[in-house]
DNA sequence: GGCTCATTCTCACTTTTTGAGAACCATTGA
DNA sequence: TCAATGGTTCTCAAAAAGTGAGAATGAGCC
């Protein structure tokens, strides 16, 4: 184990339901001796990657926070995003819950997330958890439009037992510009969702509304589904005009 | 530059002034050869702590985002702070920022922070920037709860004219369990800040609340003080709580 | 096809990491 | 006060990585 493996190694064992490790627990986790891990430990607490917790043992450091908020205020993606967001639930008259989100490694990730104030459900896709890509609106709408090198690449790790049908369903969310799906990830819940695109680089992430299946009409899930679009030219035009002046 | 630290002076160029690096640009300033930084980048990159923005360049990747979710499921202090912190500023009959603040090297970083839907004001305690120990009710207080030896080593990096009337500030802060100071870091802002201690370990964080000087009066002051101290004693009884059951 | 520039690769040379064990240190309990 | 305990750091020689200058590759772009 070498370089940054050597501490990444170390900070996934911390996981939510493994949240606090002694060091002879992760030496073991890891199969090297106490001694490197405990120089492996004290690199990553006095960079506050790691911070020491009560009887011997650790835990994630605030580090994470700080960075998170450099994220917050600098990514383009984000603020743009989150602004969009904040609009497009806010013009909803039902309660919902609105995602950005985005390909990380072989996964969905949600970066931001807007939850009306009386919206009474919630979505599996939680700001920071990484999401199947295969499954829910969110995650299909990327999959529909990666560039088919990469597609491939990630279709090697499926044992999808129907790919053909997989494929073509994902060109027609591709023609349509828009994903809907329904309880695939959540029961009872209607995902509806849009591409963010960026000529030249391929698709960025996507913009999502999800509300219950109970809210919803199918005259009301196309005004959504327009809406959601729109909201994603928004963030587009928004990455366009700023990456311009430069 | 070894270990960690290769990574991490790496990380730590990417500021809110300056979010997007050329690898040229980092080896001017860290002082070392592209082919070494364009290495270190492809780990980073690799992680996710890194990620290619256009033209070139580089920024903060989305693994914050990640082990931000993990540190809000997880940590102890997090999970029981934004629940009263929630129940605190909910409380409030005037529009008020609610903090939860930590010691963070040598400086204090908020971890958590409330915001009063109406609130018109921000305080310059946002959730992950590293403010300064010696300014503001948040900071102070936990100044004035550091174990002798901790204080005394961080006071050596301050040019304080003034010290013997700053340690006894510290002190009166200390005995009266709340400290309240205005216009320290914001004009026109009062901070009323409790510590929340834990028996053996010291002072592990703040508590505070943030309101606009105008409107408060001195019995009004009393009165939030004593629900911040309240606060600090029920995240205290939680965290006891949460550590016995193990 | 021949630029330009970003990125990766190569390889001899340095430097760091590794790991077993000893040493250190704080706490606890005779 | 003196062991005993257990977490953590230290030591040092062997082994493994990192380093850096320059070459090679590769991706646009005239």
């Amino acid at each position: 184990m070498a370089g940054l493996d050597r501490y990444t190694a170390v900070l996934r064992l911390f996981t939510e339901a493994h949240s606090e490790w002694t060091v002879p627990d992760m030496a073991e986790a890891l199969g090297v001796p106490q001694s490197t891990v405990y120089r492996t430990v004290h690199d990553l607490v006095a960079e506050n990657f790691l911070e020491t917790a009560s009887d011997a043992r650790y835990r994630l450091g605030s580090v994470f926070i700080e960075f998170g908020r450099l994220l917050r205020l600098t990514d383009p993606l984000l603020k743009a995003g989150s602004q969009v967001l904040r609009d497009v639930v806010g013009q909803m008259d039902v309660p919902c819950v609105g995602l950005l989100c985005r390909l990380y490694n072989d996964k969905v990730m949600c970066i931001a997330d807007e939850i009306s104030p009386r919206a009474t459900f919630r979505s599996s896709y939680e700001r920071g958890r990484p999401m199947p890509l295969t499954q829910g609106a969110t995650s299909k709408v990327i999959l529909a439009h990666l560039p088919a090198r990469r597609f491939n690449r990630l279709a090697e790790h499926w044992p999808d037992a129907n790919a053909s049908a997989f494929r073509s369903e994902l060109q027609m969310v591709r023609r349509r510009g828009v994903c809907i799906s329904s309880g695939e990830i959540d029961k009872d819940v209607v995902g509806i969702a849009a591409p963010i695109l960026r000529k030249g680089t391929g698709v960025l992430a996507s913009i999502s509304l999800v509300l219950p299946v109970a809210s919803t009409t199918p005259a009301f899930i196309d005004r959504v589904a327009q809406m959601t679009m729109e909201g994603a030219r928004h963030i587009e035009q928004v990455l366009e005009d700023a990456a311009q002046p430069e």
